[in-house]
DNA sequence: AGTGTTGTTTACCAATCGGTAAATTATCTA
DNA sequence: TAGATAATTTACCGATTGGTAAACAACACT
C-alpha cells in the first residue's frame, strides 16, 4: 500500500548481527552499524526501532543460523555426538582463532547484560535451555543404549558448565594451547561417561 | 616538600574497585568514579593517569584483597579445599545474590578487553595462574597422600574450567537454583576424585 | 491523475564520553 | 618569610553517544 522498502532486511540483520558478535554491545556505535550496513541510521531506526531493538533481532537471527543448526548435530545423538561437538569446538579454535575469539553472540549478550535487560534475559534463557536440552538429549540416547555411566541431568550440567568455561577462556584471550587443552579435557570427561570407560573420570590426555 | 596529598589512595582504589566491579569497565563513566570516591575526576587523573590506569589500579587491589584472600585457603590443601572453595560459592550464591551477580573483576575484565589491552591481559594472566596454582597444589598434597584418582593436571584444568563457567552462569543472570545446581554438580565431581569414591565421575546430587 | 502511506534522506539534537589547561591553595625547604 | 613544588579546584574541551524532526521520494489504491 506504500513504498516498498529498498533495502534486503535479513542482509542488514546479519550485518548488525556480525558487528554485534565482533564487537559487543556497548561497544559497537551506530556509526559501526551504519559501516557495516550500508544503511544511514535514520533508515535503521526506522526499521528495527532502537539499538537494543537491532540487538535482539540480531540474537534471533543468531539463535536461528548459528546455534540450532549446530546443536541440531547434537540432538539425540549420544556421547559420541556431544564428544563430537567439543572436538569441532576445538578444531573451529586451530582453523580459525580470530572467529573462535568472538565467543558466542547469546553468551557475550547475556555476560554484558545479565538480567537487566528481559529481552534479552528471554532470549539467553532460551539460548540455554536449547543447549542443556541438545545435551540431555543425546545422552537420554546413549542412556537407552545402556552405553551411559552416571545420572543424565548431572552429566548434561556439566556439559554445560565445561562449555560456558571454554567461552570464557575464549572470550578472555587466553593463549590458543590453553583453549586446546581445555577442549582436550572436555573431552575426556565427556568420553569418560561411557558406560565401558575406566574409572577414571578424567584420564591424562 | 610540597602539598600532601588529602585523600586516601588506597580507600579511592577500593571505591574504585568497586564501581568497576559492579558495572563493568566501559558502562562506568568519570562521573561514576568521581561519585563512587568522592573526588573531582582532575584529582582523579592526576593520581591515576587515565581510565584504563585506574581500572590497573583496581585490578591489582581486587587480586591482592579479594582473590588471595580466597585461594589461600586453597592452596596446598587438598581435595576438601576443592570441593570447600566450591562450596563456598554456593553460600555466597545463596546468601548474598546481588553480590554475587557481579561475578569476579578479574574475569569480567578479561572477557571485556580479551588481548586487546596489555595491561589487563597481563593482569589476566596472573590471576589464571593464581587460580590454577592453587587448585593444582591442592590436589597434589592429596595425590601425595594417594587419596587422587585421576590425573592432577587434567583435574585441574576442569577445576578451573568448571569456575569460569559458574561465572558465566552468575554474570548471565541465571536464577538462582540454577546456580545452586551447577555448584551442586562442581562439588560432585570434584568429591568423585577421591580415591575412595565410586566409579561413577558425577554422581546425581 | 490525485492522494494517502510509507521509505529515504539530510541535518540536526541534547547528553555524555574521556580528558585537560589554568588558576588557586597548601605545604615543605631554604 | 620567600620561593619551589605539588595538590586541588573550576571550568572547559572536542568528539562521540543514541536518537529524531522534517523535508522529500516512491509506491498502491481510488
Amino acid at each position: 500500500m506504500a513504498r516498498p522498502r529498498e533495502f534486503d532486511t535479513k542482509a542488514a540483520i546479519e550485518s548488525i548481527c556480525d558487528q554485534f558478535w565482533s564487537d559487543g554491545y556497548e561497544s559497537t556505535g551506530i556509526a559501526d552499524l551504519e559501516e557495516a550496513t550500508g544503511l544511514a541510521r535514520a533508515r535503521l531506526y526506522a526499521a528495527f526501532g532502537s539499538k537494543q531493538g537491532m540487538l535482539c533481532e540480531a540474537i534471533d537471527f543468531y539463535l536461528d543460523t548459528r546455534i540450532d543448526v549446530v546443536f541440531q548435530r547434537v540432538d539425540n545423538s549420544g556421547i559420541d555426538g556431544v564428544a563430537s561437538f567439543f572436538r569441532r569446538f576445538a578444531m573451529m579454535n586451530a582453523e580459525n582463532p580470530e572467529l573462535s575469539k568472538m565467543g558466542c553472540l547469546v553468551v557475550n549478550s547475556m555476560i554484558e547484560f545479565g538480567r537487566s535487560d528481559p529481552e534479552v534475559a528471554v532470549r539467553s534463557e532460551r539460548y540455554r535451555e536449547r543447549v542443556r536440552g541438545a545435551f540431555r538429549s543425546a545422552l537420554a540416547r546413549e542412556a537407552e543404549d545402556g552405553g551411559l555411566k552416571g545420572d543424565l541431568e548431572s552429566l548434561t550440567e556439566l556439559a554445560f558448565m565445561m562449555l560456558m568455561g571454554l567461552y570464557v577462556s575464549v572470550k578472555g584471550g587466553a593463549p590458543l594451547e590453553e583453549i586446546e587443552r581445555l577442549c582436550g579435557i572436555a573431552i575426556g570427561v565427556v568420553e569418560s561417561w561411557r558406560a565401558g570407560a575406566g574409572v577414571y573420570a578424567v584420564d591424562g590426555a
